[in-house]
DNA sequence: CATGCCCCCTGCACGC
DNA sequence: TGCGTGCAGGGGGCAT
């Protein structure tokens, strides 16, 4: 379930191949994903050459040559595959890579010879090709909160968007337009690690007297800290990979609260042990001892 | 407007 | 072993 910071690491593995190519030849596979693909999708990105390849909450953005911006987006299961030249490629190509083609929707041939492959079985991601006119106006984009690890976010922001909301923090801060690109992973990661519940009502961490209380630093504070580390962890895993991965609960071992339902709370001195509730419709999995 | 809920889809963990 | 069932979730759309 890639959020920001498996977006952000798959943004840094296809910068360097993507940036400054041109699509030599583009495929689609099938006539959507979680929509069409708009029309003459592979015609409009044939020729256009990546000048700038940027994240923006959980959305991928490519920018082109022709002023037109491929908008791309993971869904729950969408990862990207990176292979070499054909003539770079070694012999023996099998093991390590997830070599299910059936998923296989999209394929980019780059100028420089690699060939980048949109893969998504469950199909909740996206493409579009849209001009940089409608970008600027565009609902879902435009709509979005703070970048998390922008130094504009901060505790003062974050009270203010929470002022007044009768919903709980979890729900609030699954909101992409309260802060983008926070899921429900690392939302139930930033809450325990804040020591907050997923309960508590948005609103009280609305600033008082003018400044930000406590629990909305912290809660800043931890939202920065999860991703980041997160960021980090992707990084060094993608290392490893063939794939240019996005799931990050293929992960073992790596969170707090999230899937560790019965387990005990793992913050030093707490006895607790990890509850999991619904809220939403989803799960939330949180300390009902050290999160208030 | 704010809020909650449903749906899209497939893979996988279950239980029998 | 194989089959059925239910669950997972990002985000758009819709009902309340």
């Amino acid at each position: 379930m890639p959020e920001l910071p498996e977006v952000e690491a798959v943004r840094r593995a296809l910068q360097p191949v993507m940036q400054d190519a041109r699509f030599t030849s583009v495929m689609t596979r099938r006539a959507d994903l979680r929509f069409p693909f708009p029309d003459r999708f592979a015609a409009r990105l044939e020729g256009q050459m990546v000048t700038r390849l940027e994240r923006r909450g959980k959305h991928l953005i490519a920018r082109l040559s022709s002023g037109d911006v491929l908008l791309m987006h993971l869904g729950m299961s969408g990862s990207f595959r990176v292979d070499p030249p054909l003539d770079d490629r070694s012999a023996d190509t099998s093991g390590d890579r997830a070599a299910d083609g059936r998923h296989d929707h999209v394929i980019f041939r780059m100028s420089s010879g690699v060939t980048i492959t949109f893969n998504d079985p469950r199909r909740f991601g996206s493409m579009d090709l849209i001009s940089g006119e409608q970008l600027s106006r565009h609902a879902t984009l435009g709509g979005l909160g703070p970048e998390p690890l922008d130094d504009a976010f901060d505790a003062a922001v974050l009270a203010r968007a929470c002022a007044g909301k009768k919903t709980s923090l979890k729900a609030t801060l699954s909101d992409q337009r309260v802060v983008a690109g926070l899921g429900n992973i690392y939302v139930c990661e930033a809450l325990h690690r804040a020591r907050l519940s997923p309960k508590r009502r948005a609103w009280t961490m609305a600033t008082r007297a003018g400044a930000p209380r406590d629990a909305a630093r912290r809660l800043a504070a931890a939202i920065k800290h999860v991703l980041n580390e997160a960021i980090a962890r992707s990084l060094a895993w993608q290392q490893g990979a063939t794939a240019v991965a996005a799931d990050a609960a293929s992960f073992p071992n790596r969170f707090r609260v999230y899937d560790r339902e019965g387990a005990r709370c793992l913050r030093k001195g707490c006895d607790g042990r990890i509850r999991r509730i619904v809220q939403s419709g989803r799960s939330t999995f949180y300390c009902p001892v050290c999160q208030r």
